[in-house]
DNA sequence: GCTCATTTTGCAACCGGTTGCAAAAATAAT
DNA sequence: ATTATTTTTGCAACCGGTTGCAAAATGAGC
C-alpha cells in the first residue's frame, strides 16, 4: 500500500541505501544521484516512515506530554505553548491526560512502550516523585510548573512558589488589610503548600495582623465559589490570597451572590494572571506567572537533555509580578 | 540499554517468537512457558516496543488529534473529553496544533511519517476539503464540530449548525424581541456561515422584524468585545445570537462597559454551553452543544475505520437544545 | 506401546528504515 | 598517463519486533 524506500530505489535505479542517504542530514550522496531520488520520490508521493527509521537511530522524536490539569483553562494556554515550541523544533507531542489514572507507573510503561525521547511533566499538583519515576525509566524527563528543591533530581521549570505567596502577602499588607486569609487549593498539590508557607511566614512577622486560612477541594470555579461561600457564611476576611486564577473568580461569583462587593468589602488576589484575568469584566488582580518564558525553558531543557540525557538537573524559576487591576482596594 | 525481547527470550530460555507470543493476545503459548516468560519479562522490567511492532501489524495505535482552536476554552473540554476517550481504548492521541501552520499538506504528510493510525480533525472552522486531504491519503479521518452535507466524502460527527441558527432565531422571535441581529464569528468558518444562513432563513418569514448581521474576527472573547463595542456605537439590536459563548461573554463586557444591561437592554443568546456559561456571574442563555456525545461518536468510528477502512463516510448529528439562564429576557 | 490429531515451538524471513565497511568512481596530485 | 586521495556507492547486517511454516512435543484413542 505506503510507498516505502525501495519502491523508491528501484524506480530511481539507485540502492536503497542512496535513497535513504538523500533523506538523512549530512549524508554523502552526490548531487545527481540525489537529484534523481527526489524526483522518483516525488513521482510516487514518498514519505519516509519516522517510527521505522527510530528503530535504528533511537530517536522518536516524539515527546510525551503529560497533565492532570485539563480542567483549568490556564492548560489551554499552555497546551497551545507546548504544541508549538515543540513543532518548532520538529518534535512531536504525545498527550497524556492523567486525569483520572493515579497509578505513575502505567504511564511510565506506556511513554517507554512509545519510546519517546524525552517526557514533559506539565502540573503544579503532582509531586516531584511523579517526574521522578520517568527518570528512574532513563527517560529524559522536565517538570513543567513544579516545586523545586535546592538539589533536584530532575529538571524543574516553574516559579518560586514560596516567594510568591510572600509576595501575595507583602501586598495584602501594603494595602493596608489587617485581616487577611489564603485560600489555597487541594492541600496536596505542592504548589498550594509552597503558597501557603510563603504566604503564613511572610505574615508571621506582622503580630498586628488577623491572619487565617483554608483550601477549596480543587482549582476549579466551582471549588472556589463553594469555599468562598463558607467563608462569608462564618464571617469573612477583608481580603484573600486565592490559590489561582480560577479559583478567585469562583470566590468573586459567591461574594457576588451574597450581595457584597469586591473589592469594597472584600479583597482577591489570584495567582497564573490567564487570559481570562484581563477580560474587563472580571479585571483580577493577580500575580503573573511567565507561562511563554516557563515552556520555552522547558522544551529548551527538553531538547538539551536530548543531546545529553547526562545533564545534571537544575531549577529554573522564573520571577512572578504582581498584575494590579481591580479586585484590590488601593494603597491607604 | 533498554531490554528487548532478545534479553526476555535468553533469560527465559526459549525463543523470540515465544516471548512474541505471550505478549500478543490470542497467540498460542502452553502456560509453562507463558508463565517462564512473565517471570523473566517481570525480572528485568520489559515492555514491548510498541513501535517495533508496528512494524510488521501496520497498527500504531496512534491517532492524530488536529485543531485549530487552542483559543477557546471550550477546547479544554474537547482535549479533555478525547484524550480520555482515547485513553480508554488504547490509543494515543497525537497532538497537531494547527494554529500557524495553514498547509493542509504539511499535515497530511507530518500524520503519514508517524503512520498513525487514523486521524480526528476537531475544529469548527475548518473547511471539509481539509479533513479530505487525509482521506486522499489513505488515513482514516472523522472531522468532529465539522460541516455535514448530504453526501459527506468523510466522517463527519457534530451538530446542524443551520438548525442551530433556526433555533437561535426562533428562541428570539419568541421572547418577543423585534429588532434582532446575528453578531457571527469569523466569516471564513464553516459554522459561521452555517448559523447565518439557518438564522436568516428563519426570520426571512417574518417581515414585521428588523434584522441585521456582522461578524466578529475570531471565536474570542477580544473580537466579541471588540465587536460589540462598534455595535453599540451605531445603535445596536435589541438581542443578538452570538457566534459562541466566548464571543457571548466578550459582548457582555462590552455591553457592561457601556452601562448598559444585559438581559435589560440587550438580550444575548450564545452556542455551545461550554462549562463557563453555567457560571454564576456569567450566567448565559445558550445553545447546548452535546460535545459529550460528539467526542463518544467521534471515537466510536474511528475505531470503527480501523476496522474497517472502507466503511462508507456518515454525518452523525445530534440535536441541541436552548438552556435558557440569565441573558435573555422572559417570552411576554 | 503405537498411531494419529492437535498443540506448541523455533527457524527464518520480513516490516521500513540506517549504517559500518570495503569496493568503485571521481577528483587531485605528480 | 599514473598514482594517491577523496567522495560516492552498494552490500549486508542490524534495529525490535511479528508471523507462516514445518518440526517437535503433547495428548487422545485404541
Amino acid at each position: 500500500m505506503a510507498i516505502t524506500l525501495k519502491d523508491v530505489a528501484e524506480r530511481a535505479g539507485v540502492s536503497r541505501s542512496a535513497v535513504s542517504r538523500t533523506f538523512t542530514e549530512g549524508a554523502s550522496v552526490s548531487a545527481k544521484t540525489r537529484r534523481k531520488v527526489e524526483k522518483a520520490a516525488h513521482e510516487l508521493g514518498y514519505s519516509p516512515n519516522a517510527l521505522a527509521s527510530s528503530l535504528t537511530t533511537g530517536r522518536t522524536k516524539l515527546i510525551g506530554l503529560v497533565s492532570n490539569n485539563f480542567h483549568n483553562p490556564i492548560f489551554l494556554e499552555v497546551f497551545d505553548r507546548f504544541t508549538r515550541a515543540l513543532q518548532d523544533r520538529g518534535l512531536r507531542p504525545l498527550l497524556v491526560n492523567l486525569s483520572d489514572e493515579t497509578d505513575p507507573e502505567k504511564s511510565v510503561r506506556m511513554m517507554r512502550q512509545y519510546s519517546v525521547d524525552g517526557v514533559i511533566v506539565a502540573s503544579s499538583t503532582l509531586p516531584p516523585s511523579f517526574a521522578r519515576g520517568f527518570r528512574d525509566a532513563g527517560v529524559p524527563v522536565v517538570h513543567s510548573f513544579g516545586r523545586h528543591s535546592s538539589s533536584p533530581q530532575v529538571h524543574v521549570v516553574g516559579i518560586d512558589n514560596v516567594e510568591c505567596g510572600r509576595m501575595a502577602a507583602r501586598t495584602l499588607v501594603a494595602r493596608g488589610y489587617t485581616k487577611i486569609a489564603f485560600m489555597g487549593g487541594p492541600e496536596s498539590a505542592t504548589s498550594t503548600q509552597d503558597r501557603y508557607t510563603g504566604f503564613m511566614s511572610e505574615l508571621s512577622q506582622h503580630r498586628d495582623l488577623e491572619v487565617s486560612y483554608s483550601f477549596a477541594r480543587a482549582y476549579s470555579f466551582d471549588a472556589g465559589r463553594a469555599q468562598m461561600a463558607r467563608l462569608i457564611e462564618a464571617g469573612p476576611a477583608e481580603a484573600y490570597f486565592c490559590g489561582d486564577d480560577v479559583l478567585s473568580i469562583g470566590a468573586m461569583s459567591a461574594i457576588d451572590s451574597a450581595g457584597l462587593n469586591v473589592p469594597g468589602d472584600i479583597g482577591l488576589i489570584g495567582l497564573n494572571d490567564m487570559e481570562m484575568a484581563r477580560w474587563q469584566n472580571i479585571d483580577l488582580t493577580t500575580i503573573r506567572q511567565p507561562i511563554q518564558q516557563i515552556i520555552g525553558a522547558s522544551v529548551e531543557l527538553i531538547v538539551a537533555m536530548l543531546a545529553d540525557p547526562e545533564r545534571m538537573p537544575e531549577a529554573r524559576l522564573f520571577p512572578c509580578r504582581v498584575m494590579d487591576r481591580g479586585t484590590l482596594r488601593a494603597a491607604p
